[in-house]
DNA sequence: CGTTTTTGACCGGCGC
DNA sequence: GCGCCGGTCAAAAACG
């Protein structure tokens, strides 16, 4: 039966073959719209949070300030630049030290009136340029300073990181060192990665596809996202009504279903609480893994032969368990697992996967189906898709590993957010002990229900989700949720967490992330809700949020959230400086040519994309 | 004809 | 050691 699973077997037809994932491109001009841009200011003020001795920072964009601030170091700027764009560069930073220095070695040299009366025009022309060039001296000033103030920023943050770490987990040598060492691997590519996307990104600009706005943040999935839909939708609407239920379609013989029913008959709760698997040494290799992957022998393999040592393809991806307690290179330690809602059989992330295998899962009826990513023919990606189990529309992806290959645009949204996902996971986890603990006891609050995958999760995992839903995040849910229809949170039990000043966080995230963390459970699995890539983020947020038309007080929240989410993805990326770098870069460019996006969406998209959020890059073939 | 999907068989880790 | 289990393989079928 191709797919009891909750979906769609749709059978072959269309969907199902492999292709559909094609790229696509994705969109972010969507972004936010324009409240969100109050959003943000609010949430700055409000944030300021002196205490905490995280800072944290955000860029904004203001109209206020006119004309754009040139990164032009002492270049004579010349006159003709017309203030294109109203967008000013705002940085905020709550709680910096005092400030940044600001020196700028240049004077801002007051708009001087010129005394000759000559030529009135000529004096004319020339106190205009004065001016002018006083308006962009004291604006590269500006951005001098900020620009400063963003590198003590990051290294404070860092620092903070860090310490807290260590705090936490008392021996941060591994840590440390495994950080550094991702760090600059990663650096070198991201900075590439960055640059491209960066690229990317200008291009968009709203124009994109003819669709309507709510199809741009569609266009962020894929077109391919919709299609699929579309395809499915015959057989999704029959499953959805009966999830259970779903009557076998399409080819498949009949007994097929006798073995799988008998295994997954019993769903014992599977909970079987690895109390303590304490896997974290592995997390630096996670994401240095995927370098590491360099890559054999892909395929051949005989089973029978290498019987006990399985090392081909993928370099043993056997699980590194407690077992041999060995970091296993083959980086798959890390598990960054995305929920969201769709009907499609599989998500569409842009990359390309081969299905290699599927199987009941214990606590749910619906098979888990497992795939592999064919980008390239070493690459160890793999990735498991779910339904979940109470609600059937969710789904539930997981991925493991690290491409070791370029991505196509349209993947990079999601390669990039899990990645940094399962940094952080990694980053932050390594203090095992404590986490664990804290998830523990969050456990409680969070509740369960859901059933999600791996009761048993023996690798660290995060989870994202892109559901607004209640149902699942109810669990996990945070206690105050005001309700705010966020479609995601991002928190994470990992690191970023604990430098968010309360105040910004508010209760609901405080306990939100460790509910969530709690979630997953297990070992050291945490959950995190969030909003990854920005692509998704907008498709997911229109697909849902839309309908619920946000009531004016989720703003604020919303956007602190994503913020601090962004903060923690941040402090624990690794590739943080690129991205500073690629960020700031971006803003400027995109002020330069106001083409971009609106203001209110630069703020969020550079923060998310400086969090290694990949926005989206958009562009088609 | 090359890919991808389907699926039962295998494997290795665990718990009992 | 046995059975349960999550994962994988790989032969065969289905696609395009
Ligand atoms: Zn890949």
């Amino acid at each position: 039966m191709r797919t009891d699973i909750g979906k769609p077997p749709a059978a072959t037809s269309g969907s199902s073959s492999g292709r559909m994932d094609r790229v696509q491109r994705i969109d972010l001009s969507v972004a936010l719209s324009d409240d969100a841009n109050e959003d943000v200011q609010e949430m700055a003020t409000s944030d300021q949070t002196p205490s905490s001795p995280v800072t944290t920072q955000y860029l904004q964009l203001s109209s206020d300030s006119g004309s754009k601030p040139k990164f032009v170091e002492s270049a004579p700027l010349s006159a003709r630049l017309m203030e294109d764009d109203s967008n000013g560069l705002r940085l905020a930073t709550n709680n910096c030290h005092e400030r940044s220095t600001v020196e700028d070695g240049s004077p801002p040299p007051s708009p001087e009136r010129s005394t000759t009366p000559a030529e009135p025009e000529i004096r004319e022309q020339l106190r205009r340029a004065q001016l002018e060039m006083a308006r962009m001296t004291e604006e590269n000033e500006e951005i001098k300073k900020m620009f400063k103030t963003l590198s003590m920023e990051y290294h404070r943050l860092h620092v903070n990181m860090f310490q807290m770490l260590n705090a936490q987990s008392g021996p941060a040598v591994t840590q440390a060192s495994g950080l550094s060492f991702q760090t600059e691997e990663e650096y070198k590519r991201h900075t590439e990665h960055d640059s491209r996307t960066a690229a990317n990104l200008f291009p968009i600009s709203s124009s994109q596809s003819q669709g309507s706005a709510s199809r741009n943040a569609i266009s962020a999935f894929g077109d391919g996202h919709i299609s699929d839909e579309k395809e499915d939708s015959r057989d999704a609407e029959a499953v959805k009504v009966l999830p259970g239920v779903v009557g076998k379609r399409s080819r498949e013989s009949p007994e097929t279903q006798t073995p799988d029913r008998s295994e997954m008959t019993r769903q014992r709760d599977g909970a079987a609480p690895r109390a303590a698997s304490s896997p974290r040494e592995a997390a630096m290799e996670e994401s240095g893994g995927s370098e590491h992957v360099t890559e054999s022998p892909p395929r051949e393999r005989e089973r029978d032969e290498s019987s006990s040592a399985p090392s081909t393809g993928w370099p043993h991806n056997k699980r590194m368990k407690t077992g041999p307690a060995v970091h296993d290179p083959s980086g798959r330690n890390a598990r960054v697992s995305v929920r969201a809602r769709s009907d499609a059989t599989t998500l569409n992330d842009g990359c390309q996967w081969r299905k290699y295998g599927q199987k009941m899962a214990k606590g749910n009826p619906c098979p888990r189906a497992y795939y592999r990513c064919t980008v390239s023919q070493g690459c160890p990606v793999r990735k498991q898709v779910q339904r979940c189990a109470d609600d059937t529309s969710i789904l539930i992806t997981t991925y493991e590993g690290t491409h070791n290959h370029s991505l196509p645009p349209a993947a990079t949204a999601m390669a990039s957010t899990t990645s940094a996902a399962a940094n952080m996971l990694l980053s932050g986890s390594t203090s095992s002990s404590e986490m664990v603990e804290a998830s523990t006891h969050a456990y409680n609050l969070a509740s369960r229900t859901a059933p999600i995958i791996s009761a048993s999760t023996p690798f660290p995992t995060i989870t994202l989700d892109l559901t607004n839903n209640p149902a699942a995040a109810q669990q996990m849910r945070m206690a105050g949720a005001n309700a705010f229809q966020m479609p995601y949170s991002f928190t994470s039990a990992s690191s970023g967490l604990q430098m968010h000043p309360p105040s910004m966080i508010n209760p609901v995230q405080s306990g939100g992330y460790y509910a969530q963390s709690a979630a997953e459970q297990t070992t050291g699995a945490f959950q995190v809700y969030t909003n990854p890539a920005a692509g998704w983020l907008q498709h997911q947020m229109q697909q849902q949020q839309q309908q619920q038309q946000a009531s004016p007080t989720r703003s604020p929240q919303f956007l602190a959230e994503t913020v601090s989410a962004a903060t923690a993805a941040i402090t624990s990326d690794p590739n943080f400086t690129a991205a500073l770098a690629a960020a700031i870069t971006s803003i400027i460019s995109s002020q330069t040519n106001s083409t971009m996006m609106g203001a209110s969406n630069a703020n969020i998209t550079e923060a998310l994309r400086v969090a290694g959020l990949p926005i989206s890059s958009a562009r088609k073939d």
